[in-house]
DNA sequence: TGCCCAAACCGAAACGTTTCAAATATAACC
DNA sequence: GGTTATATTTGAAACGTTTCGGTTTGGGCA
């Protein structure tokens, strides 16, 4: 049987109340009850049971967070450097993680409302926000805590980290442009995505600024995988008026689309010019290596799980609303 | 304020144990009571407290994973993959997921001992075992349920799901045996994995048993990323004797490795062939197309999953130790 | 009418903490 | 020695469930 306040009270031929104030530190008791009791407990082992804590002191010092996997094959490694982020921040803090799994779709708000409602966690990280994006609004409403990675469309003021998409894919769209790339084609990701918005917006203005002319046709769509990179780039290589160059939404796309001109027989960054963004730790070492947008994915798991452990613990937060500047790697894979 | 089974009582002018019982179907409540509650319950939003629910009923219904993060930029698609299936497969059963960080190191069953005596979850899920591993012993000691994805040379038994790393690297080994080569190079891993062991082991049965003289000197050890995968074949490939071959304990360190031959002018799978391990999705994408091993990770995820939850069930186990066997896919880049 | 039985329901204890008002011990002062 | 103030300690309630022994209700039967 698992050692309890009982046991050692009766250990130290105190009452319960004294070795729970004493483990807690409390003003109220001697310095060498204090010790005793600690001591003791130590001695005998003694870890305090966390549900009958959570129950009396309504809260459970855990945070959640549901990760939206696209299909089985669920394979992103911006996720798994983001829970590193996220894992050891909180740990730090002294938070449980609750990690919940769950395809983006209608059903997605049960998961959230199981947390909510069951109680479950203090507050919740959302990522990958989408434009109207009923997680938000569901926790919004509720009140409940929580940080979101990306930004939405809706009217509710909520904390945020986010990187500033249109101002990253203008630095590698315009380093492209000053390349002397004209047909630039762009691997587009779901609209609804808040993120993809950003940066094709971001590709959009640069090349209007350019003075460039905007073929639609050039801008396809793909779902952040490889597989899809690998097919968008397929088919616009394969097109007589082939671009010079193809930006994608993010660095997997990109690394897709590189196998598929390199199957081609076509050299990347000579006949080819590919861009990703997120700079993945895949990026640096692919061949050639990829030109990217960095962002510090580790430190921004970091970043808003420490702000949701201070909304929690009702800290204010100073700045309720951050946005990264993603700055521009160039590698090989650009020819610059 | 939550509405509680007081509340519900309250509503429908019966006592709290009638309520809860209602709610937890027992025999003895008339069925239309049943019918009544639970729709009141419905209707008024009820959520069960589950911290009153595991303080009564000495359980937390939540699996438990520390995942072993090497470094900050921990990204490995593997591991995403693996809790895709875990979350899914816990959250099928009605179980939370309890996830944690923590770099292997002599500080890690601190971890593992804050999971197990503070009585936070039911099971655990041990991955990447080690050939001594403390938190096996620890685990298999406390008599706390667990299951592994991997074994050990420790002396205990206890459930695991493993893939035969000895038949699987026969396998790929063979292959580029098959294709005349005779110089294989072989990057390793930490020989504490027990995974790094078997491959290393599969890769140097395989030489002996076609007459291969095995040049020592053509192992060399990298730590699974495509980093170290990166440099190691860059010192195999700049030496005047060089391989003709590099087979890489993992898909990461192939990938790594295919950049540093393409760099050096080296075309993948006519200069030089090359073989990971795992079969993650980016092996399919890269190019040329990475020839590899193939493993069921999603399914494994929720293999060692299931196992658990019968484990922590009471139930038996219809296989206690799972030893899967890695199918060979060739793609280009043996030049197959 | 009286008795028995099953079905349905209920009260109270228990799970292991925390917290707060109240009680006790100790010290300090006149 | 009595009074007051302060430093410790304590008892009991509370958190929201589950569970179990016990009570009520009503029907069936002699």
């Amino acid at each position: 049987m698992a050692v309890t306040l009982k046991d050692i009270a009766q250990a130290v031929g105190k009452s319960v109340s004294t070795v729970s104030s004493a483990l807690n530190d409390y003003e109220d008791v001697s310095q060498e009850t204090k010790e005793l009791v600690r001591r003791v407990a130590r001695e005998m082992g003694y870890m305090p049971n966390i549900a009958a804590q959570r129950l009396r002191r309504k809260r459970t010092d855990t945070l959640g967070w549901i990760l939206p996997t696209f299909g089985p094959r669920f394979s992103d490694p911006f996720f798994s450097e983001l829970l590193a982020g996220i894992g050891n921040e909180s740990a730090l803090n002294g938070f449980d993680l609750l990690v919940s799994t769950h395809a983006p779709g209608p059903d997605e708000d049960e998961a959230y409302r199981r947390m909510v409602s069951g109680r479950r966690v203090d507050g919740l990280l959302v990522v990958r926000t989408r434009s109207n994006d009923l997680r938000i609004a569901f926790l919004a409403e509720q009140g409940f805590p929580f940080v979101a990675f990306g930004r939405t469309q809706q009217d509710f003021d909520f904390p945020y980290v986010d990187e500033d998409g249109v101002s990253g894919m203008n630095l590698v769209i315009q380093h492209l442009i000053d390349l002397g790339h004209r047909r630039i084609a762009f691997i587009a990701a779901p609209p609804d995505l808040m993120f993809a918005t950003y940066r094709l917006a971001g590709f959009r203005g640069t090349m209007e600024r350019n003075g460039l002319p905007l073929d639609e046709s050039l801008i396809v769509l793909g779902d952040l995988t490889q597989h899809t990179g690998h097919q968008a780039a397929g088919e616009l290589l394969d097109r007589p008026d082939r671009p010079t160059a193809i930006a994608a939404c993010n660095d997997l796309m990109a690394l897709g689309a590189m196998a598929a001109a390199q199957e081609r027989g076509l050299i990347v960054g000579q006949d080819v010019a590919i861009t990703g963004f997120d700079d993945i730790p895949l990026a640096q070492h692919s061949h050639p290596a990829l030109t990217t947008l960095h962002q510090p994915i580790y430190r921004i798991g970091r970043m808003i799980c420490d702000m949701l452990i201070k909304c929690i613990r009702g800290e204010s937060l100073p700045e309720r609303h951050v946005l990264l500047q993603p700055s521009l790697v160039v590698r090989r894979s650009s020819g610059g």
